[in-house]
DNA sequence: AAATGACACAACCGCCGATGA
DNA sequence: ATCATCGGCGGTTGTGTCATT
């Protein structure tokens, strides 16, 4: 055998399958391959492109990352309450909650749950599965998420604290918020009928001094609304006006938008997914 | 400045249902 | 009817980055 060691190891590394990260390369053979002939029937790709990946690997790292209507950037708060509020109907049922999030991916929802949900859950001690997590998402996360979003939508405003008045919250409003890299500015929210405000109560009373008061203050937040009644309205809107979105001014538009506005969201986001365990503690406190 | 830990995200794995030969 | 293949899904692991000590 005069064929050496690393000859052969060589030769064997050629014919196989490649593994770990993508190089630019492949992100490059892969998206010219799919440009030309369009993505599918993935092991026939992943023969014919060259690429020394599975046809899975291919798939995947086209659906998560190289297709052009893949999302980029954090979850906006809507974005946020839709898939608490989604995982809350049908579980960990990701890719059926994905398909209500345009642009965004099953993988991408389902690390969100674990990395923040999941963990907020650990921090509290509590079975993420539990009707008590479930409760304290509905109760305190969902309308902490719908007031930042509010907020994000007219920051002025929002930088006073306002006391058991009666705000506004209109659809478009949220909807503005939806240039953060959400979905495209021109889709028109659609607002059912006697739908015309929600009552919102500031938010900051959470670490409660109303011993006299029996009722748990983030209920009270909504009382024209319950929560399921808002995530809906809000859902509808995002679903029935998916279809009608230009995908290609979406990607440019709102990718142009995020970035823009990156470093301001970055804060907000970490505001958003990490209220204070404090007041988490204080909510649970008091429920029990 | 280095070591360590926590975190976020990309990628892989195994399973399952659909489909076609 | 059976088997093989493929694509999709959810769970899990690996890895790079950032923060903390």
């Amino acid at each position: 055998m005069s064929t050496s060691k690393s000859d052969s190891s060589s030769s064997e590394d050629d014919n196989e399958l490649r593994r770990g990260p993508w190089t630019l390369e492949e992100d490059n053979l892969l998206t010219q391959y799919i440009s030309v002939n369009g993505e599918g029937r993935w092991n026939l790709l992943a023969k014919l492109s060259g690429l020394k990946r599975t046809g899975k690997s291919c798939r995947l790292r086209w659906l998560n990352y190289l297709n052009p209507q893949v999302k980029r950037g954090n979850l906006s708060s809507e974005e946020q309450v839709l898939i608490l509020e989604l995982h809350s109907k049908w579980g960990n049922r990701w890719s059926k909650i994905a398909q209500h999030l345009p642009g965004r991916t099953d993988n991408e929802i389902k690390n969100y749950w674990r990395t923040r949900i999941q963990k907020q859950a650990r921090h509290l001690n509590i079975d993420p599965n539990s009707t008590e997590f479930k409760e304290i998402i509905r109760r305190f996360w969902m309308p902490r998420l719908l007031q930042k979003a509010r907020e994000i939508a007219s920051p002025p405003a929002a930088a006073m604290s306002i006391q058991n008045q009666t705000i506004p919250l209109s659809i478009e409003s949220v909807s503005q918020c939806s240039q953060i890299g959400t979905v495209p500015t021109q889709i028109p929210w659609q607002r059912p009928c006697g739908m015309n405000e929600i009552v919102v109560q500031n938010s900051s009373c959470v670490s409660s001094s109303s011993s006299e008061s029996s009722n748990i203050p983030e209920v009270s937040q909504f009382q024209a609304l319950d929560n399921s009644d808002m995530i809906s309205l809000m859902y509808d809107g995002y679903h029935v006006n998916n279809n009608n979105y230009d995908m290609e001014t979406f990607n440019l538009g709102t990718t142009v938008a995020a970035e823009a506005m990156a470093g301001n969201w970055m804060n907000n986001e970490v505001a958003c997914s990490l209220w204070g365990m404090d007041e988490l503690w204080q909510f649970r406190n008091f429920q029990e």
